[in-house]
RNA sequence: GCACCCGUAGCUCAGCUGGAUAGAGUGUCGGCCUCCGAAGCCGAAGGUCACUGGUUCGAAUCCAGUCGGGUGCGCCA
């Protein structure tokens, strides 16, 4: 389906054959040799750059090698042209049947279409949001949530095998201050009176967990030590934090498949056993730090800590594992909990993350290149702060849930497709400007809208056909005779439908689902484009009752279009719509 | 002080892991509805790709340094 991908062959094979005659040298390394569109149009449909790559390697003139590849190529019946520009671009003319021979295709594959094998079934694991159980999910969440979603969507469309994963943060010290949070509202449930000390959730979302309390546990609870009660609450607290945040996630649309509990390292060796695998390597050290340069903490004193020699895989410092007081730091089960996601044979580790753990990056690369003997790659990628407006105004939205703006908030205000695609409008490690007035507004200016509308239009003019006694289905459309199509307009939409598997791979190869959504956005331009010259040239309707064929071509057009921006909104996990409303 | 991210049109941002004359949207100005959805389309204007060097056939992209913004920097996660 990929016709870059086709050429890109048909330009290797030209290359051996000329190696073969003699004419080039033998064994070159072709690796860097790309077969792209140009920027400009009218340098044809495709170029290559292989003569200026080859020319240092074989001793030869650019435009030389240019030459010889041009006329292996003309042999090929889809190429109509191929010539040597500039420097030695190789620019190739394709005959215009070669476009829309493709759309069949995507009209066959329907939401698969440009679904790729280039992931050849690696296991890739994503771990997302990922966090602390103590509250409801916010927008910063969110956009975490629906960047690691759309990025797993991704890699799954582009042939990996994709664990979405959630790594729920209950083994910290903030766990048992959630459950003396809860204790407070359990109390409160009671009618007994409270006071919420500093350092306590006072969140109204957990004065219904303190009344379950209450519910079940009756008064036993009261004026009971904590050491009666703190190890209960946490779990039940944490259960019900993760309930909400399991209901969040599913607002957002997001499904994981493990859920994995930090709690469930400890007391089971496998801290112990992810940090004598280290120790086995040299890479484990009892040592004193040094404090840092310039901003050396006022109560700064050198301190004997167990320490990783995380230095050793291009950490700018040695990190530790274990606090001066001999428990874990928060480093140490997060070693193990990579370890074990390379012990259930991931080939590949993504970590979604808020742009604050900047800092732990290179620590954790060095702890999966250590214990996977660099077997296995971690990518992190960090998603920047979401600023809220409403009409370009700041925008607080202060509700029941506390000071910060809720999942759930933005979810009720603009629904979840608008949110999940404007947040996908931004690359991850940009700040994000999140306007409650643009995302609902139906216009250009609101990306979201304009993608849809695209899609309701194919939808609509498929019914007017249907209106006019076509037969527009699928299967009609897939066996169309294309002859008819050519105009400037449907190619330039045909070209850029053929685009879409490429955009696909490198979209997955980059890590970078917001290519998508931009792609998305191009495509709906050159299909609006393409309507409207319909109303300036009666000529060039999709549908025209008095040439048949040549309706059913454009119209096979017009849902190969449908067919690839549901494709594209299925990776990024929004649903398509048929009419707007 | 150090590390990481960022710096592209007035504004918000793309730029296909080194390609040709750097692209969209918005804003400004000017056109297009008896006509498949004007919820839209077309055009004009707008640039020292922060700066200085380097690498090479070729740099917004890679490297070094400088400036500016952001995020972090043992006993929080």
């Amino acid at each position: 389906m990929d016709l870059f991908a086709e050429m890109k062959a048909l330009v290797l094979e030209g290359i051996d054959r000329l190696a073969a005659a003699g004419r080039l040298p033998a064994g070159l390394d072709t690796a860097a040799v790309t077969v792209e569109p140009p920027r400009d149009a009218a340098h044809g449909d495709m170029a290559t750059n292989a003569a200026m790559v080859l020319a240092k390697p074989a001793g030869m003139a650019p435009r030389a090698i240019a030459e010889a590849l041009a006329a292996e190529l003309q042999a090929d019946p889809r190429i109509v042209s191929a010539e040597v520009a500039g420097p030695g671009f190789l620019n190739l003319a394709l005959e215009p049947r070669a476009w829309f021979g493709l759309l069949p295709k995507l009209i066959e594959a329907g939401r698969d279409a440009g679904r790729s094998t280039l992931g050849a079934g690696r296991r890739v694991n994503v771990e997302f949001v990922s966090a602390n159980p103590t509250g409801p999910m916010h927008v910063g969440h969110a956009r975490g949530a629906v960047f690691g979603d759309a990025l797993a969507g991704l890699l799954a469309f582009a042939g990996n095998d994709v664990t979405r994963e959630y790594y729920i943060n209950d083994g910290g010290a903030q766990v048992d201050v959630l459950a003396r949070s809860v204790y407070l509202r359990y109390l409160e449930a009671l009618g007994e009176p409270v006071e919420f000390a500093e350092g306590t959730y006072p969140g109204d979302y957990l004065a219904p967990v303190g009344a379950a309390l209450a519910e079940r546990h009756g008064r036993a609870l009261v004026g009971r030590p904590e050491a009666d009660w703190l190890e209960d609450l946490r779990v039940e607290a944490t259960a019900a934090m993760m309930a909400m945040i399991r209901e969040d996630l599913a607002l957002a649309g997001v499904e994981m498949d493990v859920y994995f509990s930090e709690r469930a390292l400890y007391g089971t060796g496998r801290i112990e056993a992810a940090l004598s695998a280290l120790d086995a390597r040299g890479l484990i050290y009892e040592g004193v730090l040094d404090p840092p340069k310039g901003r050396a903490p006022e109560d700064w004193e050198p301190r004997q800590q167990t320490l990783f020699r995380s230095t050793a895989y291009g950490d700018d410092v040695d990190r530790p594992v274990k606090k001066s007081d001999g428990g874990w730091t928060y480093f140490a089960p997060d070693i193990a909990y990579h370890f074990d996601k390379i012990e259930r044979g991931f080939d590949e580790l993504i970590d979604v993350l808020g742009a604050d753990h900047g800092g732990y990056v290179k620590r954790m690369k060095a702890a999966v290149a250590a214990l996977s003997e660099g077997r296995v790659a971690l990518d992190v990628k960090l998603c920047q702060l979401v600023r809220l407006w409403k009409g370009g105004e700041p925008f607080k939205m202060s509700k029941r849930s506390g000071t910060f703006v809720t999942l759930r908030d933005v979810v009720g205000e603009v629904g979840r497709d608008v949110m999940r695609f404007v947040m996908l409008t931004r690359r991850n490690d940009a700040p994000l400007d999140f306007d409650f007035a643009r995302a609902l507004e139906q216009s250009k200016d609101n990306p979201v809208f304009y993608v849809q509308y695209a899609h309701a239009r194919a939808h609509s003019v498929r019914l007017r056909a249907e209106a006019a006694g076509f037969d527009a289905s699928d299967e009609r459309l897939a066996e169309a005779d294309l002859s008819g199509l050519g105009h400037p307009g449907e190619l330039g939409l045909a070209r850029k439908l053929g685009e879409w598997p490429r955009q696909v791979e490198v979209a997955a190869a980059h890590h970078e689902p917001h290519r998508i959504a931009f792609y998305l956005y191009d495509l709906a331009s050159e299909f609006h484009a393409l309507q409207h010259q319909g109303k300036l040239d009666p000529a060039l309707r999709f549908v025209r009752e008095d040439a048949p064929d040549l309706s059913l071509a454009r119209l096979a057009l017009v849902r190969a279009t449908a067919v690839v921006i549901s494709a594209g909104l299925g990776i990024l996990g929004v649903a398509p719509m048929d009419e707007m409303r």
